[in-house]
RNA sequence: GGGGCGGUAGCUCAGUCGGUUAGAGCAAAGGACUCAUAAUCCUUGGGUCGUGGGUUCGAGCCCCACCCGCCCUACCA
């Protein structure tokens, strides 16, 4: 049994999040955390708000309000989402926590004071109203090369070259239309060229793991081979002041928004021991086997486009800050810190053929989603035809068929007949006589899928894995139509009946448990169907906490999922009482097809 | 422009070390059945494996070129 740290992205907190963020980070990683748990595994699943950086600040000004009243208003609406989805958080927190800017702040002076930080001045642009640095995409101009009078800060869409931004003609801000100032400034780079050694043998002991997805480590280990220092800090007001002399009390100087958000991994599981008995508990998770006498494993899910922070920039900051690169260093604070055992990143999701875009109305929020079909409904997508190693699509009628034909009519069907025969004709779980060798083989097939299915989770091959779980569905499905119980109706026929039933029921239970990591709402309605407490799979809940540090309240999710059930058959209880059930699973009317169609911008 | 990944049945995707006649699910057509949310089960049809070359006794898989899609190449996150 180990250590196992889920370390889920950090949604962004400039809006609302569509399904495609979900589908990338959320669904798979709460497969795979619920499976570990029920593989006796010790896990540790953190995430929060990703709170700082431009964007922010420029959404919190469209919308009138101060930085930290929309990132307020944002938390608490993604939070919500990712509850109402069922992700299985021990902890979701946020990055404006006073304990994320103290744990912040301590990885930068460990970076520091190992000597992984090179100061350096660069030419930059600046916003001259406010102040805050004006990021290459929000400069707009005429192109020096082709005359192009869109272009933009960094690459001129006509005619497809690179450019400076000072380079442009006329260059305007496209936030408020003023002419941006070119200034020089100081900032902190960290110094990757010292760090490529160590991650280089980093990345070449993965590979030899073979357990990365091949594009993963190939891009990953490509980028090492261009790999030059990157500023950590930022001219602008809103982010974590950079804690040297100097520097500290400077309003328009912070650390950049990733450095910052990335550290959110450990600093969200300092929060959660601290909220707990003991507050050094984070430490099984992050410091290695021989300080805490258990294998700790750290798998980190996101989309593609983030690979380089979480397969790059992180591994290089918990480097650095344990002295590990070419520059050697000390030891601080928070020990020798493990990296990344695997770097899960999913492909992206497009919509209806078209890239995810809120502005065109090509989207769906997730709380839309939520608020007209089942979570599960859309779970069962997700794992089933979403972007594991490709780029998929999700379309409507996709949607709708899988719902009916592969869930509704599949396993929800199942549940359906196995329930109400039992029902009419014992009213309760019926003990087995002899088993023929039919029911020998769906028994022992049915329990096979358990390690299977299991291991394809572990291996983050969730496709291949519910797969693999829908043919048991669909081979229980024959031995009902083969078995034919509904044609055993004498008295001599009834130990026969109820040895079917009884085969039935336990084939049910176990695809029910098989189920649950992908399913789990639907999971524990069936668990009460059988009888049972309809508890299998816990749920997250949303708590209101206070700061542990003085700062202000916030919700966070949260949960107990210690009553997570084991990954194998446990008999039935013959005499459990079984009513007619009603469905589980709701079928769709093709009808919403062109509803949400319609929805949809042009 | 550079780096990476992908293109296989109407749709969504498997395809291991290069090895018999390229598979699954869904959709379509026909049949069986009635316990079940008209669900289930059986049978059948369906493919120039993006294009063009090459290596090989043998290529979906390896090599070269090209076409198409996507990600990265940002002081956006």
């Amino acid at each position: 049994m180990s250590k196992v740290l889920s370390a889920v992205a950090w949604p962004y907190a400039n809006g609302p999040r569509h399904i495609g963020h979900v589908a990338g980070f959320g669904v798979p990683s709460d497969v795979f955390s619920r499976y570990m748990r029920m593989a006796g595994h010790d896990v540790l699943m953190v995430s929060g708000t990703d709170e700082h950086g431009t964007p922010i600040l420029i959404a919190a000004d469209e919308a009138g309000l101060t930085p930290q009243e929309l990132a307020d208003q944002n938390h608490r609406m993604i939070a919500e989402d990712l509850t109402a989805l069922g992700i299985s958080y021990d902890l979701y927190t946020r990055t404006t926590t006073r304990n994320h800017y103290a744990v912040v702040q301590e990885m930068f002076r460990g970076v520091h004071e190992n000597g992984y930080f090179v100061e350096k001045t660069t030419y930059g642009a600046i916003s001259p109203s406010t102040g805050r640095t004006l990021p290459d995409r929000y400069i707009e101009g005429t192109c020096p090369i082709c005359g192009y009078d869109g272009a933009r800060g960094d690459q001129c869409d006509s005619c497809g070259n690179q450019l400076d931004p000072h380079e442009l003609k006329d260059p305007k801000s496209k936030i408020n239309g003023e002419t941006p100032e070119f200034i020089e400034t100081q900032h902190f780079f960290l110094d990757l060229p010292a760090l490529a050694d160590a991650l280089t043998e980093w990345l070449d002991e993965r590979e030899a793991s073979g357990t990365w997805r091949p594009n993963v480590i190939r891009f990953s280990q490509n980028i090492l081979k261009e790999i030059k220092p990157r500023a950590m800090t930022r001219d602008i007001d809103w982010g974590i002041p950079i804690p040297l002399e100097g520097w500290q009390d400077n309003p328009t100087k912070k650390l950049y928004v990733w450095f910052d958000a990335v550290i959110g991994y450990l600093s969200a599981s300092i929060e959660w021991a601290r909220r707990g008995d003991d507050p050094e508990a984070w430490r099984a998770w992050w410091n290695p086997a021989s300080d805490s006498g258990e294998e700790a494993l750290s798998y980190y899910f996101m989309g593609k486009d983030n690979i380089t922070f979480h397969s790059q920039i992180w591994p290089a900051e918990l480097l650095a800050y344990s002295g590990r690169g070419d520059k050697g260093g000390g030891l601080h604070a928070f020990g020798h810190l493990n990296l990344p055992t695997e770097v899960v990143s999913s492909e992206f999701l497009t919509m209806e053929g078209r890239k995810f875009s809120s502005s065109k109305r090509v989207v769906i929020y997730v709380r839309d989603l939520l608020s007209r079909y089942q979570p599960d409904a859309f779970r069962y997508f997700v794992a089933s035809a979403g972007p594991e190693n490709q780029d998929s699509d999700f379309t409507w009628s996709e949607f709708v068929r899988r719902t009916n034909d592969e869930l509704v009519a599949g396993w929800g069907n199942l549940v359906s007949r196995t329930a109400t025969l039992i029902a009419k004709n014992f009213g309760q779980i019926p003990p087995a006589g002899e088993f023929t060798v039919e029911d020998r083989r769906l028994l022992d097939l049915v329990e096979g899928t358990f390690p299977a299915v299991g291991d394809l989770i572990a291996a983050h091959r969730q496709k291949q894995a519910i797969g693999q779980a829908m043919r048991a569905v669909a081979e229980v499905n024959k031995y009902v139509t083969d078995s034919e119980p509904w044609t055993l109706k004498s008295e001599d026929q009834r130990e026969r009946l109820g040895t079917i039933l009884h085969v039935l029921a336990q084939c049910v239970v176990d695809l029910n448990l098989i189920l649950s990591p992908f399913l789990p709402f639907s999971a524990n309605a069936i668990h009460a169907v059988f009888g049972g407490t309809g508890e299998v799979q816990p749920m997250p809940r949303i708590d209101e906490v206070d700061d542990l540090d003085g700062g202000a309240g916030y919700p966070i999710i949260t949960g107990d999922y210690t009553g997570a059930r084991a990954w194998g058959r446990s008999p039935l209880q013959v005499g459990t009482p079984i009513s007619k059930p009603t469905p589980v699973f709701t079928k769709l009317d093709t009808a919403v097809v062109d509803e949400e169609l319609a929805r949809l911008g042009g």
